[in-house]
DNA sequence: AGCACGCCGACT
DNA sequence: GTCGGCGTGCTC
């Protein structure tokens, strides 16, 4: 028999597929592609593969390492393999980057290096007058072995000479160690011990623990309804685990250990609502799109009831026991749409994104391999795309339009929505996108009848529209009826609403306190010392703040240039608007919802469970409060400044303006009354401003169409964005110069650039882009291909290989 | 991502 | 003279 070599795939960015030899030990079929193995790398260092492909051809290097261990299977097979290979090509990156992004760092392991006593320093070690190496013995002799890692956060800087000196001593011994995926996966089981609502109270002792007392509310009726429920649905209604700790200690709720295989839930699922006669005329439509293999797009205004559709067509997967993928923006995956969900589905749903813990993650992941019944209907983020599906039937990837679906910094830089399409083409699964205020490549591909477009018009209840009024701040100001950045006609708005006890919403697009401070006298703005940015004042911590690499400074008294003391601040943040409203509604409550203060795990779902509750008046949020949240009171949204939305420097920046406008705007008056927005503006009679008040969408997709189309951009051609990044400018620069001559010759492509983008230096790297057009055609893959040879070439080169470079397809 | 190798500045 | 800073290159 002739040796065998396994092509594999690491996670590392490392240039294609390394070699290594199947050892002749194993078994024929035991390595094949798609399996699970542990190779080492470099000196010592152990990862888990993937093993791409098995051959016979000895490749051209000087040492190949045999493969060390077999884990089994992780993927779903072929299916998922060709994904992977699909990707690396498409959005021109390494496969190790792909299978990164891919796997939950549980199954992603890598070995970490133990230090311990060797058997000679069992029996001769005495110590030394080192002092350095007293203390790694003196911890040793403790511990019996320890991680390098930790040894490193003790002695920074001499570690690596002791070590080697006791290494080459034989007094310890240098190890790897990896740890193996579990095997098994158990859930937690939480029920009620049997008592009465009088000892109940006696337990939780009167006034004493408001949190658990709250939990137990929400808990009680569904526990003595359910019996038994599992400890993930629990933490999805907003109950944290501590908090479930407290109350079995206390004898109140009991736990138990299951294997998750093993379970099922009595089934208590709700049946699904009727659907409107507006609602089933969609849902055949869309059935009957899915029958001749097309992609469908579900137009439906908010409040049209989207929601119950998908409930219909996943329904129908489930009954035939396959898979359902629905995608989600990450910040929508709150509470709200997953117990939605939940009800009609009961234990069938499970929760994939990036918030969740690793033991979560790699749960679901066995789960959807397996294709358990507790994972049929997987509510994700975009890197839901990853999950190895095995009987994957409907994709839905909700709110299509959505940013965030696109991922920009480390490889791959994918789209989740389009990767959607392509994993639904790859499994023969149907797929469904929707949105109220689709992107404009969805809107373009239903007009040249790549997708069929279903519309939903009608709102849930008939609820009407919201009035949209424009307040034109220019105007305002001269006459002087701008209290800062609320005017007046804003105020008396919001003071109706409180007055009749409705709530309101205050969109800004900005957050931190004010985005930028400058020095009256000469101008000067403090920056960042490793980026080309301003710094944003953060008045919680008094700090200056970086956004890029979270540089701080404490506030400055004077400008550090000409000493001045004159320091003004322009613009206005979030922190910002709330201070003012604070002051104009002194007896209202007022609470912020933004990225600043919800980076903490569960601040996001507080901020907004005490809105719907109703205990917060006034809500003040970035484009956050925009993904999906149902209010039912809210009677106002007010936008402050709607030009920022709009006037980035990018040619999204209207598209992505009218998106959220709309967006917000649904927000308002969506169960008993219309409801009413207001926009803040200096541009009253822009197009983009005018389309959102005259609710005329179809003007707007078709002017901003013609606009691409005269420019030459997406969605009339495909992009790539090439960027170039290095500490220093000059070498960045030439580099790019020599590049451009190069790319220029190349047939079929547009080459604009190199430019510096809105920020030309970012952590002390400065940056160069390219931006390559081609026409939407059969051979754009290849002349895609032949770039990224050609790139690759290029920086070969001996006197442009330290600039570093990336990718970014679609942009 | 690590980790080794190698070339320059600040100390004994 | 040496130590140790980090910039650069390689991993089958």
């Amino acid at each position: 028999m002739h040796q065998r070599f396994a092509d594999v795939v690491i996670p590392l960015a490392l240039e294609g597929l390394l070699t290594y030899k199947v050892p002749n030990d194993w078994d024929d079929d035991a390595v094949k592609p798609g399996s699970h193995v542990v190779v080492s790398i470099g000196k010592s260092k152990q990862y888990s593969a993937i093993v791409f492909r098995v051959h016979n051809n000895k490749p051209d290097v000087k040492n190949i390492k045999p493969l060390e261990q077999h884990l089994g299977q992780a993927l779903s097979g072929e299916h998922q393999l060709n994904f992977w290979k699909w990707m690396s090509r498409y959005y021109m990156c390494e496969p190790g980057e792909v299978m990164s992004a891919a796997l939950p760092s549980r199954l992603k392991l890598s070995s970490e290096t133990l230090v311990v006593f060797s058997e000679k320093a069992k029996k001769t070690y005495t110590t030394s007058e080192d002092v350095d190496e007293q203390r790694i013995m003196g911890r040793l002799c403790d511990e019996k072995e320890m991680r390098l890692k930790e040894l490193q956060t003790f002695f920074p800087k001499t570690l690596n000479r002791t070590l080697k000196k006791l290494v080459d001593n034989d007094l310890i011994v240098l190890k790897e160690s990896i740890h193996e995926p579990d095997p098994q996966f158990f859930i937690e089981i939480i029920s009620l011990n049997p008592m009465g609502v009088s000892e109940l109270n006696i337990l939780l002792g009167g006034k004493r623990a408001p949190v658990q007392q709250k939990a137990m509310s929400i808990l009680y009726p569904i526990l003595e309804a359910e019996k038994d429920v599992p400890l993930h649905t629990i933490k999805e209604l907003g109950i944290s685990r501590p908090t479930i700790k407290k109350l079995v200690d206390k004898g109140v709720l009991s736990v138990r250990e299951v294997e998750r295989s093993a379970w099922t839930q009595p089934n208590k699922r709700k049946p699904l609502y009727r659907l409107s006669p507006a609602q089933d005329l969609a849902l055949q439509h869309i059935k009957k799109g899915f029958n001749n293999q097309r992609v469908q797009f579900l137009h439906g205004v908010t409040s049209s009831g989207k929601t119950e559709i998908y409930a219909h067509l996943m329904q129908e997967t489930l009954r035939s026991e396959k898979q359902v993928l629905f995608l989600l923006p990450e910040i929508a995956l709150t509470t709200q749409l997953i117990s939605r969900f939940s009800q009609f589905f009961g234990d069938s749903v499970a929760v994939y994104h990036s918030r969740m813990s690793e033991k979560e993650r790699s749960d679901v992941w066995e789960s959807v391999r397996k294709n358990q019944p507790g994972a049929r209907i997987v509510l994700a983020a975009r890197s839901g795309i990853f999950l190895p599906f095995s009987a994957l039937d409907l994709v839905v990837v909700d709110e299509e339009h959505d940013q965030s679906y696109k991922q920009t910094d480390p490889a791959p830089r994918y789209n989740g929505r389009d990767c959607a399409i392509v994993l639904g083409h790859i499994h023969n699964a149907n797929v469904l996108l929707g949105s109220a205020t689709p992107s404009l490549e969805t809107w373009f591909n239903c007009l040249e009848n790549r997708f069929d477009r279903t519309e939903l018009n009608e709102r849930y209840r008939n609820i009407q529209m919201p009035k949209i009024e424009l307040v034109d701040i220019g105007w305002e100001r001269k006459k002087r009826h701008m209290r800062e950045d609320i005017s007046l006609y804003l105020r008396d708005a919001i003071k109706q609403e409180l007055d009749a006890n409705k709530q309101v919403i205050v969109f800004h697009n900005r957050r931190g306190y004010t985005p930028f401070t400058q020095c009256k006298d000469c101008g000067e703005s403090p920056m960042c010392i490793n980026c080309d940015i301003t710094l944003t004042y953060h008045k919680h911590s008094n700090k200056m703040r970086c956004h890029i690499c979270g540089y701080k400074e404490t506030s400055p008294n004077a400008c550090k240039v000409c000493g001045s003391t004159d320091l003004r601040t322009t613009g206005a943040g979030t922190e910002k608007i709330v201070d003012q409203l604070v002051e104009l509604f002194p007896d209202a409550v007022i609470d912020r919802l933004d990225w600043d203060n919800t980076r903490k795990r569960n601040a996001f779902s507080q901020v907004i469970e005490t809105f719907s509750s109703g205990e917060t008046d006034i809500l003040v949020g970035t484009q956050m409060i925009t993904k999906g949240l149902d209010f039912k009171r809210v009677g106002l949204v007010g936008i402050v400044n709607a030009d920022i939305l709009s006037s980035m420097p990018d040619i999204r920046s209207h598209e992505r303006g009218y998106q959220m406008m709309m967006q917000v705007a649904g927000r308002a008056g969506r169960f008993d009354e219309r409801g009413r927005v207001i926009i803040q503006t200096y541009k009253p009679k822009s197009a983009i401003i005018q389309s959102v008040a005259n609710d005329q969408q179809e003007a707007f997709y078709h002017r901003e169409l013609q606009e691409r189309k005269e420019f030459a951009y997406p969605p009339y051609l495909k992009t790539v964005r090439l960027c170039l990044r290095h500490s220093n400018a000059k070498r960045t620069y030439d580099a790019a110069y020599a590049l451009k001559g190069i790319i220029e010759r190349e047939p079929h492509v547009q080459l604009l650039g190199p430019e510096p983008p809105l920020i030309a230096r970012a952590k002390n790297q400065y940056r160069l882009d390219f931006l390559i057009k081609y026409r939407k055609d059969r051979n754009y893959q290849t002349l895609k291909d032949r770039l990224h040879i050609l790139v690759r070439h290029f920086f070969r080169r001996k006197e442009h290989q330290a600039v570093r470079f990336y990718f970014d397809v679609d942009p």
